[in-house]
DNA sequence: CTATGTGAACAACTTCACAGCC
DNA sequence: GGCTGTGAAGTTGTTCACATAG
């Protein structure tokens, strides 16, 4: 079970995945002010724009190396750099988008994904009229050639946006022909082997979270003083997201 | 630090938040089975079918209440019951999205929400060329008409789903009006007073974490056996998601 | 004898608080 | 003096393992 993982060389193998998905936010704010000229920031200031408590940032970074200056802060550029090539903005990843409905079209239109080094290469679909068109630059191909797209393009990340219907047989195909990583839209559980990284996204899930601290407030209508609960907002000066 | 909060009548009060956010999942599930004639399941089965631990699953459901038989399992249809009046499905909520870009328009066509018992009651934005297109049979709006709307239609929850540039003006503004819950899309950090529920999504960052992972793994290809790493995929027989 | 419900162990992540360096 | 880097404490969420009810 433990997985262990013995120990190699340098460091630079657990960053969590918290930071992970954080890192990015970090480097857009950086790009901002090296726009601005900054040229050095504290990690208050930084994590005040960032939407993050000053530690949490500090301690982020402080998996990827110690870039800063005690008593300075960061150097913008330099820092920028580090985490730009800590993830992977290094080298471009190729996808693939399964599934043009609406959310499928939406992400391959979201310019969010160019921004952080992917670089959406194909886009599959099995409705006759989808086929052929071009969502940013890139052709709607047949679902039914998924196995030589995949082969030809070598992506290794997949993103499923099919209904809940079809995104099995979709997801057993992606893996049959060598994709290693899925992001799942579809709003169902797909099972994959155990070598094969699955993540999903739910995008009613916040939603839900949000209606229910609603629904708690209106419940309680005492005690709704400062700050009635938890998670949703629970920031130092209400500084979130 | 048993958090207080002095016992009121029944229970009912700390549901953490990840056992609100699989709640739906659970409740899909049992749609299914219900539309399938099954008339009872065990925590196994269900935690299978929706992808997640049968233990996660029955302290899942131990929040809510003792609804299950020992030695039998859960009855499909009543259980669903108690889970879609946890989860106010029982009320309708309704909804802004500000921002009808193409994220903001998939999100406005998603059909996700309504099945949770969100309704869409209004679209706004402040392109002309958009102003005055249904979507989903709801109009869009001019986003100046935002203060007058929010009142008429009462909604309690919006989405933002604008640009980074304008996110923050348009928070303030329903902040202004009485907007407690918001959920932010935008690639930006926003500030709320702290009695504003604030949450985001972030599109790209799922992404991020699996080609984090994906470059891992090439980067050693020794010890990629069975599974190299956590969290992607740690479920006993590789079902996730 | 089966499957729930749950205390307790465990694991991940966040925040605090302060030592250490500039 | 000011700000980083980090051990330690705190918090939240997950999994185990077993007593208990049917």
């Amino acid at each position: 079970m433990v997985s262990v993982r013995a120990d190699r060389p340098i460091a630079e193998k657990g960053i969590p995945d918290a930071t992970i998905a954080r890192l990015p936010v970090y480097l857009r704010t950086l790009n901002v002010m090296a726009d601005d000229g900054v040229a050095t920031i504290s990690s208050g200031e930084l994590a005040d724009a960032a939407g993050v408590n000053p530690a949490q940032l500090r301690k982020d970074l402080s998996y990827l190396g110690t870039y800063g200056t005690r008593g300075v802060g960061y150097d913008v550029r330099y820092l920028r750099f580090q985490i730009g090539s800590q993830i992977g903005s290094a080298q471009e990843w190729p996808v693939v988008i399964v599934g043009l409905g609406n959310l499928g079209t939406a992400l391959a239109n979201y310019s969010g994904f160019g921004s952080r080094g992917f670089k959406i290469v194909a886009l599959l679909d099995p409705k006759p009229d989808l086929i052929g068109r071009t969502v940013v630059g890139v052709p709607i191909s047949d679902l039914a050639d998924l196995e030589q797209i995949v082969e030809r393009t070598e992506v290794r990340i997949a993103i499923i946006a099919t209904p809940a219907a079809g995104a099995q047989e979709v997801c057993d195909r992606l893996v049959a022909c060598g994709v290693r990583s899925i992001l799942n839209f579809a709003p169902t559980a797909l099972s994959v082997p155990p070598e094969v990284n699955l993540r999903k996204v739910d995008l009613g899930q916040e939603l839900q979270i949000l209606a229910y601290h609603e629904q708690q407030q209106m419940a309680d209508p005492l005690e709704s003083g400062p700050n009635a609960d938890g998670t949703g907002s629970v920031h130092p000066h209400g500084v979130t997201a």
